[in-house]
DNA sequence: TCTTGTCATGCAAACGTTTGCATGCGACGG
DNA sequence: CCGTCGCATGCAAACGTTTGCATGACAAGA
């Protein structure tokens, strides 16, 4: 009968106590080499798994990260949440998820279930106030994702330098008219990406417009399509499902990608591919995360040290520019 | 200063013990009406939240359940993960997710790691032998997802009765000879899929040949698609993303769907539209895993009653068929 | 031989809860 | 006025670890 048996039953059928069982696998070098050996070798045949429980009620480390992401079914965050399970893996911690649905009730919700049973929280995409994050960061082990407030620790999986590449292509190619359809309000990605457009239209002498898609899906992107100007030049769309959308309203409309008109995406996390193939900015999400889990393990205090990691992502021209 | 605050503190605080505390939370018909409310007012003004290791240790309920999945970024499974999250949250409960990568190495590592603390096991789409799972599901709480081994309590997303309809749908518009395109070995969906067809070509004398995309994904499909004999009348794919990748092969091919060939597709949990609109299997995924997570905490002893729960999918027909 | 030191192990407290049992108190029936 | 009962609460043990400190053995140095 394998499973549950306690440090006490192994340490009883050696003939040790609880304390030199514990050691054997915590602090093996202040043991007798065989002594080690007989207590794993016993603990293996009676298949002891340390309790999780109670060693974290006694250490204060729980074991647990836990993961905060607005929507899981948007293409973007599964490779993030697979490389955050990885990572935490590596390092014999577990990942708790849980998903907002961008709803910052939700977030605050999840953040004040998880945080007082976890070591870490990594927050993806927040939609809370920059003063509600200081304040969950000044209690807890917080590093954010793609969110850039300042004084708790953050990785950026930035599109910005990528993108001004993009539109300085695009514009070099002679366009001059530009239509962003972005994604969900208070999101950081969707303020990095607008406010780029932004700056380049200003310095450019370009003429943008703004849409957005609040609901980030396929379907509302595909509507909105019908009321872009068709004057217009280049489309840059948040994400690539949006482009998505955005590719296949436009042919509704009769315009052909990329001859009427190029189109942008971002992400290249989809599962498919598009035809004509989808431009794009190729994200470094996973190596994002991973480097969100470093900094949430190796903090010291209760609390991880500020400090801003920024990943560009790079420019993917494929078919529809 | 909010957070961390134990029940002796609060206790202290107001002049009563601690089980009164416990109690005003967990038993509050045995206080007086007024102790809970001033237990739980203070315990509020003082953040006081419980630690779930403490409260695990002595009664042995952890509130974890644990979520296996073999591939995150296969569009199938984060809805599955999203309703099992919510499914636990309305129970109180923090959800555990771990990914294979399909490997029955890790599936095996993952059980061992998650099966001790947590309450209970969702395993989606195991890989793992028949004895293997009813060995585990012997000593913890287990129910299978997509996997139908006798014994173990387990529930079924299944296409077979949608598919049946549809092959015979294909059938009635003059199709006779058909093509599967396979997901990934030892998966029950996979089986499924493949002997209904199997079962039905034997029934109607129809001609089909057998292929496999063993990664599941969009470009082996593309790649593969490159052997399937044109004279093909249908093809049935595994899954939506080999679909697309079956759709674009045939398309680099010169052929058309559905006036050439038609197409039928599995799960419906793009987050993309194809053009033409893929014709597919409605499957009730979200509300299979809320069933799973119902029986896992619902279970009374240390494993769950053997439940066979089957959810047939929906057919879609649309535009490549 | 005695001291000193090192090395391997045991003891017991502590972590923050829950819960069976005991206790005290007031009310009520006789 | 006493006995009994029920109700609200307190006491203390228990859950399975980890860890600072104590202890014992044994070796080496004096």
């Amino acid at each position: 009968m394998p499973g549950r048996s306690t440090i006490q039953q192994v340490a009883r059928s050696l003939g040790v106590s609880p304390s030199t069982v514990s050691r054997a696998f915590n602090a093996p070098h202040l043991l007798k080499e065989e002594t080690v050996s007989a207590v794993v070798a016993t603990a293996e045949r009676m298949g002891y798994v340390p309790n999780l429980h109670a060693r974290a009620l006694v250490t204060g480390k729980t074991g647990l990260i836990g993961l905060i992401v607005p929507d899981i079914t948007n293409p973007f965050f599964p490779p993030l949440v697979r490389a955050a399970q990885r990572a935490a893996e590596t390092r014999g911690l577990s990942v708790m998820i849980a998903e907002t649905n961008s709803l910052p009730e939700r977030e605050r919700a999840h953040i004040a279930s998880l945080a007082p049973h976890c070591g870490g929280l990594i927050i993806a995409s927040s939609r809370l106030t920059p003063e509600e994050l200081r304040h969950v960061a000044d209690s807890t082990r917080v590093v954010l994702v793609n969110n850039d407030t300042e004084g708790v620790a953050r990785v950026l999986i930035s599109s910005a330098s990528a993108l001004t590449e993009g539109i300085h292509a695009l514009v070099a190619r002679g366009a001059r008219r530009f239509c962003y359809v972005g994604g969900p309000h208070r999101s950081w990605s969707e303020f990095e990406r607008r406010s780029t457009l932004e700056q380049l239209a200003a310095e450019l002498d370009l003429d943008a417009t703004y849409h957005r898609d609040e609901s980030g899906t396929y379907h509302e992107a595909r509507m909105m399509t019908a009321t872009v100007d068709c004057e217009t030049d280049a489309v840059i769309a948040f994400d690539d499902v949006i482009a998505c959308g955005v590719l296949d309203g436009l042919s509704d409309r009769g315009l052909r990608v990329p001859e009427d008109m190029a189109l942008l995406g971002c992400d290249d996390a989809l599962p498919v591919q598009t035809r004509p193939r989808l431009s794009t900015i190729r994200l470094r999400a996973a190596e994002g995360v991973t480097e969100a889990v470093r900094m949430v393990t190796e903090a010291t205090g209760s609390t991880v040290d500020e400090e801003r990691v920024l990943l560009p992502g790079v420019l993917e021209f494929r078919e529809t520019t």
